[in-house]
DNA sequence: GCCAACGTTGGC
DNA sequence: GCCAACGTTGGC
């Protein structure tokens, strides 16, 4: 069954354009840099083809695309090894799929109803968190698509 | 720049 | 195993 994820990062750091970009040269980028245990047990269950929002933290705010599964879960190329020499950290790699014709802000979303319990919301601090298929797409609707 | 919400660390 | 102290994320 298909799942629905949200992923953030800083935009000044990686953007959607540049996911667009390196998908537009056949690449895809490894979703490195999360130690965070819930957000990387949410990669390991990830699989290729689910989809995800990439939304836009501390600038803009706001939901501005999608983006697809194209490699499970796997080892961080970035990550340190633990005390035991183990892997701990883990990452999934993306490519973008389309850019919504109109973002949604964050404001928009905890003005919504029926998108209170979105975990971007509940779990604010969490960079990868799971989306309903209802909030999915009603998210999708608000951003034109 | 501040602060709330959480996660992690380390002493006991 | 508990909990205080501290660090980080991310919105405001």
């Amino acid at each position: 069954m298909m799942a629905y994820w949200l992923m953030k990062s800083e935009p000044d750091v990686f953007s959607f354009d540049d996911l667009v970009a390196k998908t537009a040269k056949g690449e895809a980028e490894e979703w490195h840099g999360v130690r965070n245990y819930a957000a990387r047990n949410n990669m390991r269950e990830m699989k290729v083809g689910d989809e995800a929002f990439f939304y836009h933290s501390n600038i803009g705010k706001d939901v501005v695309g999608i983006m697809k599964i194209v490699v499970p879960a796997h080892p961080d190329s970035t990550a340190e090894l633990n005390a035991k020499g183990e892997v701990v950290w883990e990452c999934v790699d993306v490519q973008s799929v389309k850019p919504f014709p109109r973002p949604v802000s964050l404001a928009e979303i905890k003005a919504t109803p029926e998108l209170a319990d979105i975990e971007l919301v509940r779990l604010s601090r969490l960079s990868v968190s799971k989306v309903s298929e209802a909030e999915w797409k009603l998210i999708c609707k608000m951003g034109g698509l």
